[in-house]
RNA sequence: GCCGGCUUAGCUCAGCUGGUAGAGCACCUGAUUUGUAAUCAGGGGGUCGGGGGUUCGAGUCCCUCAGCCGGCACCA
């Protein structure tokens, strides 16, 4: 007999031989019919896996979280099975459950294409319909590297050999068809259900290094229901709509073209909503102890090679020569060096520290052309970069302050909780592992304190000190990095950074590189992107429209367009002979916050009927024309100004 | 950079197995003076991404270059 221990605590005693279905069947048939898989003594198992002895266990329902990664798991086992029953010769790879779903690599000489999807979805429904029992087998190491190597699976018996010594081999199997795999599965392929979709093709490399064999990766969807597939698409075809590129065309904001590959055109709009984000940080800076520096955009090579980013990063750089000179310039892919030479004019005392240095710095990168996309990655930026000089005992300090200061600026862009992710000291690194202690210390403390989740990256840092960075998602759920903040004790002594102590010795300042946009074409993106173009008054490019409804009120709307204007505020008029139907649609649909409509009755009245932008209950006031103004002004104050 | 796909009017897209370009919106003109998400009529507009090839004939097929899109890799 076996004892089990429930999580409430009750225990149950079963037949040697027994597995989790049984226990679940003993309990009720409900939870029997609604059981994945089951956690034994907190391992994965597969529900009909005979118990091992006594253990404490957890029935994992349908309802659970876990689920869906299992159901997502068994659909790339049926995907690969599916592929391989119709593309002989295809050889299966790894295939893992991702957020919201799956997918599978393969190799295989001809690519694969959309077209196929409906073949393979076709023959994964008829693997699920057969209803396949998923088993589990256990093998001997040796004897599962000659079985897939007979099989010509050279890629699965390249993964047994690379699995640790102690590691158990098993391998699952559903009808004819076998896998290496952890597990854990359904008990059968019929448990998946049909709420499965493939999506995509795509190349990506063997074990993610680009150096080895392309493969070829099918990505699906999978979820519970049909009902929450449905919803899935929807939620993309949604997404898709916020996207920043398209939304950029379509309100005018900004444009690419190929002569100029991954560097933006601001058209008037968006290069308002770009001056008034810069003006905003700008005023945050000043408001936040910052010195705002302009650096040159040229330096010469050798100023790189001393940085040491000549080295390092020479295939990114752009670089410029002048013929009848031997100099090679090279555009400025950074900031921070550039910075050091002006802490470096004069003295420094340890009373100037701490130095906080702060630039709308203009970089260049050559990325990679796969890399480019839209506002979110591109080779010519502005960084909201500073460079706070300061000593191993302000760093807590300094970091703590930087992280209020971020969070405050993101409440007032609407992004309530950025992500942090923590790297601390990678293998290869310089400084003393006191000082690093010190960093790394003082970096979690700030970012406890600022009340923000953080994932922590081990090794992740730079050579040169740990870091923060902070992370918020576009539309579809890419994430992007936009501030950071790290720590260097390299470049201050690479470029001989000094300030003289109060023991009057000279000293090594500390360098904390931090921006909180991160690039302002970046953040412009995913700021676009978080409110679906609908941006709120203070930074909405095109405030107010002033619509006519006839040409009686043509005087009045000019009049009252040149009292907005004059007051600040960002207003057109449309004076057009169209219906007033078509005016508030025409607006509405670009986005613009408020129409301000006129008719004879307004301009008898010296009033305003202000339409706002949104489903809100908020939707028509009618004011007096000054009364309307005032608070249209006081709505257009940026958050900080209006905190003032 | 790598794998795959795409590139037709200002925008969004249609053009079957090759026979010499089409829609909606936008734009222009005219009529209409209208009260909160599309008034009607007429008109103009494309060397079908660039280059080369096959063919009697190429937007359609082939080669090549570029850009874009989706991933991968990269991201100081």
């Amino acid at each position: 007999m076996i004892n089990l221990t429930l999580p409430d605590g009750s225990k149950r005693e079963l037949a040697d031989g027994a597995t989790p279905f049984d226990l679940a069947s003993g309990i009720s048939k409900s939870l029997a019919k609604a059981a994945v898989i089951a956690k034994v003594d907190g391992e994965d198992w597969d529900l009909m896996r005979p118990f091992e002895g006594d253990a404490e266990v957890a029935i994992i329902t349908r309802k659970d979280e876990e689920a869906l990664e299992v159901i997502r798991h068994d659909t790339a086992h049926i995907l690969a099975q599916a592929v391989q029953d119709l593309f002989p010769g295809t050889q299966v790879t790894i295939g893992p459950a991702i957020e919201d779903g799956f997918y599978y690599d393969f190799a295989r000489n001809e690519p694969f294409s959309t077209e196929d999807f409906e073949a393979i979805e076709k023959r994964m429904a008829e693997i699920v319909d057969a209803d396949l029992p998923f088993q589990r087998e256990v093998w001997d190491r040796n004897e599962a590297i000659a079985k897939f190597k007979a099989m010509g699976e050279q890629y699965k018996a390249e993964l047994i050999e690379d699995l640790p010594e102690d590691e158990t081999i098993t391998i699952y199997r559903q009808g004819e068809w076998m896998d290496l795999c952890r597990g854990p599965h359904l008990p059968s392929t019929g448990k998946i259900g049909k709420a499965f979709k493939l999506m995509k093709v795509a190349g990506a490399y063997w074990r993610g290094d680009h150096r080895n064999a392309q493969l070829q990766r099918i990505y699906g969807t999978a979820w519970l229901d049909e009902k929450q597939l449905k919803a899935h698409l929807h939620r993309i075809e949604e997404a898709e709509k916020r996207d920043h590129r398209r939304l950029g065309k379509q309100m005018e904001l900004f444009h690419f073209q190929e002569e100029a590959q991954g560097q933006v055109f601001w058209h008037p709009a968006g290069w308002t909503l770009y001056r008034t984000v810069e003006n905003y940080m700008r005023r945050r800076l000043e408001d936040n102890g910052y010195v705002e520096i302009k650096t040159p955009q040229l330096m010469d090579r050798k100023f790189w090679e001393a940085s040491g980013h000549w080295d390092k990063y020479r295939e990114n750089m752009f670089i410029s020569s002048i013929d009848e000179e031997e100099k090679v310039l090279a555009v400025k892919p950074m900031n921070c060096p550039c910075h050091v030479q002006v802490f470096n004019q004069g003295q420094k005392s340890y009373r100037d520290l701490p130095l906080r240095m702060a630039e709308f710095g203009s970089c260049h990168r050559y990325e990679p052309s796969g890399s480019l996309h839209g506002l979110m990655r591109v080779r010519g930026f502005v960084q909201d970069d500073a460079h706070i000089f300061c000593t191993v005992d302000q760093i807590t300090e300094e970091v703590t302050a930087f992280c209020e200061l971020l969070k405050s600026v993101y409440e007032d862009f609407g992004f309530e909780e950025p992500r942090i992710k923590f790297s601390d000291r990678p293998e290869q690194r310089v400084g003393s592992d006191e000082v690093w202690d010190k960093a790394e210390a003082a970096l979690v403390a700030a970012a406890e304190a600022s009340g923000l989740d953080y994932e922590h990256n081990p090794g992740d840092g730079a050579f040169y000190g740990p870091k923060l960075d902070f992370v918020v998602r576009d539309a579809i759920g890419r994430e992007w990095q936009t501030g950071t903040i790290q720590c260097d004790f390299n470049l201050p002594e690479r470029l001989d950074a000094v300030y003289v102590g109060e023991d009057a010795d000279k000293h090594r300042p500390v360098m904390l590189h931090r921006a909180i946009l991160g690039s302002l074409e970046r953040f412009l993106g995913v700021l676009i992107e978080n409110y679906a173009g609908k941006l709120p008054f203070w930074l909405a490019p095109r405030q107010i429209v002033v619509a006519t409804i006839t040409s009686d009120a043509d005087d009045y709307a000019q009049e009252v367009k040149d009292k907005m204007a004059a007051a600040g505020l960002r207003v057109d008029v449309d004076l057009r002979n169209e219906k007033i139907n078509y005016k508030v649609r025409e607006h509405s649909v670009g986005k613009i916050p408020v129409i301000a409509v006129v008719g004879r009755k307004e301009a008898e009245e010296g009033a305003v009927a202000l339409r706002f932008l949104g489903d809100g209950n908020r939707t028509q006031e009618v004011l007096p024309l000054d009364q309307a103004i005032d608070q249209l002004k006081a709505e257009s104050l940026a958050p900080d100004l209006k905190r003032a």
